[in-house]
Parts: C-alpha cells; sequence; structure tokens
DNA sequence: CCCCGATGTATCGAGACGATACATCGGGGT
DNA sequence: ACCCCGATGTATCGTCTCGATACATCGGGG
C-alpha cells in the first residue's frame, strides 16, 4: 500500500522522503496524508529490499559557491527506484484481485496511479471496487430497515448519512466505469490483456 | 476510541466480545467495525485497568434443566463495567477538544454515544467536527485549483469527488447543529453544564 | 452420526500512528 | 548584528490496530 505508493511516486522523480510525503497527500485526495513514523521506516524496508537507493551526497562536502539555485536541500537523502523497484511497482499495477479495491486506501491509491495502468486493469479494479461498495450498500440499508425505531436518533443519523455516502461512491464509480468503457470502444479497438512486461 | 466505544456498549449491558463486536459495527454506522485482533486485547487491557469486570463463570458448572431459554452461551466471559469504568466513561463523554471530532473514527462513535451527552457538549463536538472538516474542504478546494490541469484525470476526479464528500458533510453537520439548537430553544431553557454525576 | 456454519476466545507478527527529538536553513524583526 | 521562528528534513519510540490463524463448542440438517 504504502509500498505502491512510494513506488508509483518514485517512478516519476527521485526525491526527499519530506517531498514524499507532501506529493502524497496530494495524490491522495489531500484528505488523507501519511505519518513520518510510517514513511521512514516503509523507505528503510524498502532500501533494505533492494526497491530503491539512496543518493546519499557526502555530508562534508563543501557546497562551492557555484551552486546558489539550491532551494535549501543541501546534504540529506535522496530516495530513487531501483530496476528491481520499477519490476515490483508493474507487478502491483497489474493486480487486480481484492487486495487492490477493499477498504483502507489501497483503492485510492490504486486511482491516483491508474496513468500507469492499463485499461482493461483499470476497469476490472473500478468494477470490484464498485462491487464492494455495493454489498456495503446492501448491507447498510438492511440494517437501516431493521434497526429503524429501535435505536438513537444520531446513531440513526449517522447510518443514514453512511448510506447516502456510499450511494453516491457507488454513481461515481458507475460514471467513471461508464467513461472507461466509452473510451475503449472509441479510440483503440480492444486492447485486452496486461503487456507482458 | 475503542475504550470509549467498549465503555458505553457495556454501559447499557454486560456483554461477550463477540457480542461487543457486533453491536460495536452496528453503532459505528454498519461500515467500519473492529477487528477481534483489536478487540480483545483492548478488554484485557481495560480489565487489568479495572473499568471492567469479568463474569467469568465456573466452566465446570453443570446446568440444570432449569434453564432453556440460554441461547447457546455457556461457560464464555462476559464483561460488564465497574464503577471506575463508569466514571472514566463519563470524564470521556464530557471532552469537548479536537480528540472528540478530529479524523479516526473518534467523531464517529462520539455520535454513536450521544444519548449520554449533555446538550452542550453535544453541540460543542458537532461545531467541532464542522470545524475540522471545513479547514479540510478549504485545504482541498485550494488543492484542487493550484494543480487542476497539472494532474492526472484520475487525480482530479478523486479529488473532485473527496471534495463533494466534505462538501456534504459539512451540510449533514449543519444541519444536526440547527436540530441542536432549535431543541435547545424549544423545551429546556439553558441547560449548562454537564449534570455532575 | 457426522459434518458444517455460527458462536466464541485468543495470539502472533507486521505495520501504522502520534509524539517527540533532533538539526539546518532563510527571513523578518529589533 | 543578533535572535528567534517557521519550514524543511531525518529518525525513533511505545502503543495500538489489523489480518491471519488457531482453537473449541453448540445446534441443526443430511
Amino acid at each position: 500500500m504504502l509500498e505502491f505508493a512510494i513506488l508509483g511516486l518514485l517512478h516519476q522523480s527521485p526525491m526527499h522522503g519530506y517531498e514524499l510525503r507532501k506529493q502524497l497527500a496530494q495524490v491522495l485526495g489531500g484528505l488523507r496524508s501519511i505519518s513520518f513514523g510510517s514513511l521512514y521506516p516503509a523507505l528503510k524496508r524498502m532500501h533494505a529490499a533492494g526497491l530503491i537507493g539512496t543518493d546519499e551526497p557526502d555530508p562534508h562536502a563543501l557546497l562551492p559557491a557555484d551552486a546558489p539555485p539550491l532551494t535549501g536541500r543541501r546534504g540529506k537523502v535522496v530516495y530513487a527506484i531501483t530496476a528491481e523497484g520499477k519490476e515490483r511497482f508493474h507487478e502491483l499495477v497489474c493486480q487486480t484481485g481484492p487486495e487492490a479495491y477493499d477498504d483502507g486506501g489501497s483503492f485510492g491509491v490504486r486511482l491516483a496511479f491508474f496513468g500507469h495502468t492499463a485499461a482493461d486493469v483499470r476497469l476490472r479494479i473500478l468494477e470490484g471496487r464498485r462491487r464492494t461498495v455495493e454489498s456495503q450498500r446492501e448491507g447498510l440499508r438492511s440494517s437501516l430497515a431493521r434497526t429503524r425505531e429501535r435505536v438513537d436518533r444520531y446513531t440513526l443519523e449517522l447510518q443514514r448519512h453512511g448510506l447516502e455516502s456510499v450511494d453516491r461512491e457507488v454513481r461515481w464509480l458507475s460514471e467513471l466505469i461508464d467513461h472507461e468503457r466509452r473510451e475503449a470502444q472509441n479510440g483503440r479497438p480492444a486492447q485486452l490483456g496486461a503487456p507482458p512486461e
């Protein structure tokens, strides 16, 4: 999850941890971000696994006067994706199982990197997500029908708002799916199957 | 958080862990629940802290024939709130700081137990939550305005959907706040300050 | 009679989080 | 000239949560 997002961002350009976090917040839709307490251990793990490399400059290198345009980033650690990292990213990008659209933020990250994702994979993920949210909606509907009159006004209100939210998400996903389908018909003829690396 | 929810549920009646989890899911609005891997350690912590007690019956007690209405729950562990637990719950219920309405599910749990919450505390929590979500909305708005044309169609779509979601939440909160205000004017005259236990 | 699904309790490792501690830079105020 | 402050930047700690997994028992249907 975090791994996916880090690989995706470093796939575009090398970055500091700090910058990574900011980009992550943007890409995640502005709401949820990630804490440094998660980010740095993840970077350490991924570095140990060979997925990313560090451009660690000599911390004692004296900058000569010919480098004023540097915006303040001195001897800090720059991370870059490795060949193994790109390979891993492509593996992850091609996954279409429940881990790609279940709850817990994975869907948001997957969507954020749809630019790197094949059209048929995009469609499968969107449809899987829609199935997930639809089943949540049905559960919520029946729960609301059962508990109506039996619970707190506030609990009821919470459930009502939740139901409307998942309802909106289903409609949103349906729009995205329709758009994908239309695009698939217009331009490219079929484009089935992910390119075999 | 989990502690709050458990205390709130056990405040109503003693329960098994399993039942606790089901009730929790209902009270949380049907979507998010809690895993046993969180629940049982939490119960253990709270038991150690003296907030809850276990009604642990003798597992070798032979049930005589005069107890057929039992629905299958034999020698399992029933948890009940203690006096300290009730005290702690009332402390938590009276909190109106950011921990009561910041992200991370605490607001949902607080709302679920508004029945136990004084009217002025309810209002402060709803307003705090609205402020939080409003600032998220502003951040998202400016982010959208800045990054429009510079990012992926999918990222844009994600941000747009997120913005509409927080927008809807603000409107929902405003309705709840209006309702609280109207109710405060109609019935009770002031009702400031929590009833001192 | 046996198996299966619901009920029920419990633990493990992986990982995320908030708090916290550093250190450096640029700039604004006095 | 000085100093403080906020942004940038890296890192760790303890605590909590999660998903997976392993049990065991009950009632009911084949």
